[in-house]
DNA sequence: GCTTGACCTAGAGTGCACTCTAACACTTAG
DNA sequence: CTAAGTGTTAGAGTGCACTCTAGGTCAAGC
């Protein structure tokens, strides 16, 4: 597989993936006769998973860091075990600060709601709309 | 209050809080005699609110619109209303996309398990300490 | 034979959100 | 009176993660 290739397959660009490759998120790609990267389906999904990891939260360095371990052999597994633990706890605690927003957004949109109201109501005072029947819209009308 | 205070009071730092007027987060400050920045308590609670805001992810420009849609006074509470609905819905994809990587790295870690628990049958084996009692600890010992 | 398109390199540029520097002014405690 | 501390400005610098450019090579189809 050329590098344009598994740039569509994996929905990274061409340069980002010679750029992890530079950074070494990627092994030096074996080259064909006209020097141009050959890739196995491996590489495909080595580049999922780091994306995965990249969802978590995981910056570059640390990627890197994951990245020499697993070249380094079976014998680096506890090390990448700890660094999966770790992040494990950080998309648990990115959640919860996600969800303690939620509160805070839900009182601000209900305050606006009611701003929006009283509105309404002081243009409807100011225009002696009240003895207007107001339309009830049920269902839907195309 | 002064801006140091306002620093301490919010975790922002001096820096970032003359940052944020500078790029209209914050009214322009009143000055003391001294043409000191002068604070009072709304702008912690302003600052607070922003604070929660970027905890959902929004970038500077799109506070710097909501920032200016309040400064415009309250008909433009529907246009911040929609706003902060539109900040609800990516919070919740969000924690969908985070969600989704704990089974990823579940496995994984378990994976490592296999592998750490398979290289220490293996190191056992080879040195023979198959018959050798393993020592069970139970309690803990200082 | 020539054009097209995919590939190559080194290195420069981008956008974000700060973060810091230099050089100076003012206030307050000892 | 002076030193420490806090404030001021314009503008430069930082770190991250790409993203793009210039100038080239190479293979395949017409």
């Amino acid at each position: 597989m050329k590098i344009g290739n598994l740039a569509r397959l994996t929905g990274l660009s061409v340069h980002t993936i010679r750029y992890y490759e530079k950074i070494g998120l990627l092994p030096d790609a074996s080259r064909d006769a006209g020097g141009r990267r050959q890739y196995g389906m491996e590489i495909a999904s080595w580049l999922t998973f780091l994306k995965h990891l990249k969802a978590t939260g995981m910056g570059i360095s640390d990627m890197v860091r994951y990245a020499q371990l697993r070249a380094e052999g079976p014998h680096t597994a506890t090390a990448r075990r700890e660094m999966l633990e770790a992040r494990q706890q950080t998309v648990l605690r990115q959640i919860e600060d996600l969800q303690a927003t939620l509160p805070v957004l839900d009182q601000k949109i209900n305050f606006y709601r009611d701003m929006e109201k009283a509105h309404v109501m002081e243009a409807e005072h100011a225009t002696d709309t009240s003895k207007i029947p107001r339309i009830r819209q049920s269902g839907k009308r195309p």
